[in-house]
DNA sequence: TTGTAAGCGTTATCAG
DNA sequence: CTGATAACGCTTACAA
């Protein structure tokens, strides 16, 4: 085991100072060309690679960006750390990725983690106990500390912050208003209850969308669900014997149950309903029937947000805080489980 | 924006040296017990925390652990990573994610950056270019410089280092024994082609099965992808009027590819033909009839990892190498793909 | 009991 | 053109 080169070693070994070597890889033109050449070469033969943490210590910086999501193992979040870790990679930059597991306590301890120099600054979506306790202290502090913040998906106004959404009402709009468009008169909505703020704007769009076709908005038809775990049953006797002929969902899984649901019932999808969901996920793409949805564009956002914090990161003027907010379409992917016309 | 608070700042402010500083936060008993509890309370007062990067340099270790997977838009390897984090969060490791995209280049260039200081380890699956290369020479040098490397999923025999790998083979043998056992005699594997380590040793574990049973191997009931974009054109050639009872595929995606092209073609699952896949994903469950699979426990896989790296790591006695494959046991889960007997 | 100094690996400033 | 020195923030012998 050879332990990693260093400019102490070659300077040894080439009976220079450190410092010459130091400038005779960065190709100071200080250094005169024979010795820039013998000690290049050296450093090439030994594969030398500058430490990153000295560097980091050198520069204040340490050229990762943290994510923080509240769980891994769900396609969303997973197409936005893809898209991250793209546009990070190609500026040089490397991702620390931490996981709050939707809870606050964990949330606060990681970020105060990669805050002590870890990191330069942070992408997040927040975790549904965050949303709930309205407790944001943790994230103010970040940016006080000078550590530029992007919030997406889940993000909160009280922040004053760079962010990455999707145009939900809109999104939701649209799926409703395709239902409507192709025939839909009794539209039910499956929905998360409100402090999770997408499932809020969602509802926003469902009711925007039935009111500006002249329908009628009917709280019976309208489910919401705290907890993923029951979801299934509670959809399931919600939609029992309920007559609909569209339902829109919140997100794959529950319209997946719906559609579980109706056939249990012995109503066909879409024959004798129409169900669209959100989120573009394997799911939704190899289900029978495959899912209408509307996309999300994960990676997109990610990319976005990526590029906003590294566009932060690397201005170093100090300038008048100005914060934008992307919003980065959805996109209505018809598929089978809503009838054609 | 307040900088971040040093030892130094501290020091300056209660007219202490540095050293002095650094101790008393350590509970250090050289300290006098009202100095110490001066600081202490200052410190606290400022919510003072050590930068991680300036200890990194000083300990020569970063308590960050590397992982480098193909891709992240992939269940299974969520869940190992899931496993990785919590483990190395309770042990107050950060986790840095690396996604090498399957390329060999892209693998070999993120082990680089890592290595410099950034990782104190590696936890990786392996790029499925670079198994075709089959060049090694990024996880020998890593290995060289004293950086541990677990190796989980995609392994090679080629490296020396501690593996974590299911017992594909058994897995295998079990799903095929299964069918075999409720009636099946005309069992189709549909798997992947031989360089991909877990597509051979599960296409062994099919015939295995078969030959302990007294079922003969038949070459063209055997079908190996290559790539996974028409792998669903594919198995709908390769089932196309084929006479089985029985399929076993070596993934979620090939055993729902299988069943629609068998619905396709006026067979019933589980009626006509029995079904099981591999690795327990949301499409498993979800999918209509649910799959029976083969189970991976991918989080057990990512928590294994991660203690047999640590372990590595924090034994800083240089022993002499004594390397462990763990084997995570495959579970069959049985659901409505497979006839009931 | 407290402080000084060296060192982790690097770069930048300033002398020589 | 090259080298010594200080600094990034922290720990730890060793001095005082």
């Amino acid at each position: 085991m050879k332990p990693k080169l260093t400019l102490k070693h070659i300077a040894k070994e080439l009976d220079v100072s450190i410092s010459t070597v130091s400038k005779a890889l960065r190709d100071s033109k200080e250094i005169g060309e024979d010795t820039r050449q013998k000690i290049k070469a050296f450093a090439k033969l030994y594969n030398y690679k500058p430490n990153n943490i000295a560097l980091s210590l050198k520069n204040r910086k340490s050229k990762t960006i943290g994510i923080i999501i509240p769980e891994i193992v769900h396609h969303f979040f997973t197409t936005v750390i893809s898209g991250v870790e793209k546009v990070a990679n190609e500026l040089g930059y490397n991702v620390l990725v931490c996981l709050s597991g939707n809870s606050f306590d964990k949330e606060v301890l990681n970020m105060e983690m990669l805050a002590n120099g870890s990191t330069d600054g942070f992408i997040m979506s927040l975790a549904k106990e965050t949303m709930q306790k309205q407790d944001y202290h943790h994230l103010e502090e970040a940016i006080n500390q000078g550590m530029p913040l992007v919030l997406f998906d889940r993000v909160v106004d009280e922040i004053a912050c760079d962010k990455v959404i999707i145009d939900d009402v809109i999104g939701a709009k649209k799926a409703v208003q395709h239902l409507i468009k192709i025939g839909c008169k009794k539209i039910a909505l499956i929905s998360t209850v409100d402090y999770v703020i997408v499932g809020k704007l969602r509802t926003q769009g469902y009711k925007k969308a039935l009111e500006e076709n002249g329908l009628s908005i009917d709280e019976e038809l309208i489910l919401k669900i705290e907890e993923i775990e029951d979801s299934e049953k509670k959809i399931g006797n919600f939609l029992k014997g309920k007559d609909v002929d569209g339902v829109f969902a919140v997100n794959e899984h529950f319209a997946i149950s719906a559609i579980k649901a109706l056939q249990e019932n012995g109503k066909k999808v879409p024959g004798d309903v129409s169900v669209i969901g959100f989120t573009d996920g394997e799911l939704s793409k190899r289900f029978i029937p495959s899912l209408t949805t509307v996309s999300q564009h994960g990676e997109r956002m990610g990319e976005e947000a990526a590029r906003m914090l590294i566009e932060k990161l690397e201005r170093d003027v100090e300038e008048i805080e100005n914060y934008k907010t992307i919003i980065v379409e959805t996109e209505l992917v018809v598929r089978n489980s809503t009838k054609h016309y």
